[in-house]
RNA sequence: GGCGUCGUGGCCGAGUGGCUUAGGCAAGGGCCUGCAAAGCCCUGUACCCGGGUUCGAUUCCCGGCGGCGCCUCCA
């Protein structure tokens, strides 16, 4: 796997490119985190998934990674047009709470629901208030260069000062002012300048301002992520990910004043951005009230890793049709693949073959599943071969195992630890665990031993009715949640 | 209105100028089972419409229709 090349599809460029690690056997990827003034949805994790399996690739290609995704608690507007409230401080306003309460909250479901999602711990997670002395410090360096400009409301970008503003989405800067969408309620010289650092106004205080050389205020939103992603990862960033919303506005921004106040072109090598989840027309957005989340699914009986497996089911560039039938079929998926990795698992004890003890079949394979990656993450081809490991009868246990064990490494279901059928929580622990349920099940397989079926068929409903599913298997009756 | 993207078998969803029956879920048949469930085996021959390019297009080009996205906060 080491050996082969990987590539990856650079939205700057709009082309699949060949990636390579700035510094050698080095990468920093960054990606645009949660804005922490409320409930973090399922399409929002589509952009979580997606530098987890990025990551998880270019580690096991040999690389050592270093993956930073920021928290925003504070300078996202409710509106962009460069008016209107913070969207935390409008939280708090709203429900009466601090803001420390209202950032903790939600900082705390998205950590716990990437998590849920199998999603590896980031190796750092800078939050914007705690980086506010960059801000400014920057916002310094692009007024020294001349990118900036002063008027009542704050400090703004000037983007007549940077030629290749338009160049990064292939923007049209003049439909910024025909769409004519944009109430400029502020004095700015072009719509597409952004603020850089809002002042508060006068006689008027709010939760979260700091002091500044342009007065008391707050820093706009784009300054952070150009800040902590250099702060944290260098000038020079290998890859940036993030949400496709993102490449008109923020991204755009965060480039113009990167490359400004660096003075470095391609300021970030590689661009990723997911496509959407699409809701079937209803747009599934904050400002709809529309949230579905990871508790969404857990309330439908739903396994989170399910979700998992249905965003690996379809390439991350391309807009994926969601429902809840569609995650559910994808649960069915995942455990049944589950079952048969943790089969072959038992079957050889447990242990991963030796690198290169596999047989002919299985090299084949594996290099499938590593080809698939390499070219720009084809996770759902990667899946195929999954599929055809899991049941191919050529290879053995031993073989099976290597590879789904091998695999696992980027899929992220645990494998290693996933209790099997007919032992773990489902056996041993069961009398412990749910007595009741043991006893039934107990019941029931001395009244199929004593040929009496109808009582055996009784317990068997009144478990069902229970929400358990009596799997018999060659060790004997267990059950599942079903 | 502008820009972009997609339109594949019941559903989701890869892929390719003429050998992939991709894969998953669902469905049907079989094996197993006391009967089931679970599991295993087998089956289904699809590429929006109309032109064009080509020996040949689902795959390339043009037009149309339709979905979705961005252009406003949004992953």
């Amino acid at each position: 796997m080491t050996s082969l090349p990987i590539h990856l599809y650079d939205t700057r460029r709009r082309s699949v490119v060949a990636f390579e690690p700035i510094h050698p056997g080095k990468v920093g990827i960054y990606t645009c985190g949660p804005t922490v003034y409320g409930p973090q949805h399922l399409g929002n994790m589509r952009s979580q998934l997606l530098p987890d399996v990025l990551r998880r690739v270019l580690g096991a290609s040999g690389l050592d990674v270093r993956y930073v995704t920021n928290i925003t608690d504070v300078g996202h507007l409710v509106s962009d047009a460069d008016d209107g409230d913070d969207k935390v401080e409008a939280a708090a306003a709203r429900t009466g709470e601090s803001v420390e309460q209202i950032t903790r909250r939600w900082t705390d479901q998205w950590a716990t629901d990437r998590r849920r999602l199998g999603c590896l711990e980031p190796d750092s997670v800078p939050k914007a208030t705690e980086h506010i002395a960059g801000q400014i410090e920057m916002v310094q360096v692009l007024e020294a260069k001349g990118h900036t400009y002063q008027i009542g409301d704050g400090v703004y970008f000037d983007v007549s000062t940077f030629p290749r503003y338009a160049e990064f989405a292939g923007l049209t800067l003049d439909d910024h002012e025909a769409t004519g969408r944009i109430d400029n309620i502020v004095d700015k010289r072009h719509p597409a300048d952004f603020a850089l650092w809002k002042l508060t106004p006068p006689g008027v205080s709010r939760l979260q301002e700091w002091d500044s050389p342009w007065g008391r205020g707050f820093p706009g939103w784009h300054i952070e992520c150009s800040v902590m992603a250099s702060e944290e990862l260098g000038r020079h960033i290998d890859v940036h990910t993030g949400g496709v919303d993102h490449v008109r506005v923020h991204h755009t921004n965060e480039v113009a004043q990167s490359e400004c106040a660096f003075e470095l072109h391609p300021w970030v090598n590689i661009w990723m951005h997911n496509e959407f989840l699409d809701l079937g027309g209803e747009k599934m957005s904050k400002s709809r009230g529309h949230i579905l989340t990871v508790d969404s699914l857990v309330e439908r009986g739903i396994d989170p890793l399910a979700f998992r497996y249905f965003f690996l089911q379809t390439h991350y560039r391309q807009q994926q049709a969601f429902g809840f039938d569609l995650v559910e079929a994808s649960g069915t998926g995942l455990r049944r693949l589950t079952q048969h990795a943790t089969n072959a698992r038992d079957e050889v004890g447990g242990d991963l073959l030796a690198p290169g003890s596999a047989g002919q079949r299985a090299e084949e394979l594996r290099k499938q599943f590593w080809s698939a990656l390499v070219d720009d993450l084809n996770t759902p081809k990667a899946m195929a071969v999954v599929s055809t490991v899991a049941r191919d009868g050529e290879l053995s246990h031993a073989d099976r195992w290597s590879l789904l064990g091998d695999f696992d490494r980027i899929l992220g279901f645990g494998f290693a630890d996933a209790a099997s059928v007919g032992s773990g929580e489902l056996g041993a622990d069961l009398g412990a665990k749910e007595p009741e349920v043991a006893k039934l099940l107990a019941a029931r397989q001395a009244a199929r031993l004593a040929k009496d079926f109808a009582t055996a068929d009784r317990i068997r409903d009144e478990l069902a009715a229970k929400g358990w599913e009596i799997v018999d298997t060659p060790q004997g009756p267990t059950v599942r949640r079903s």
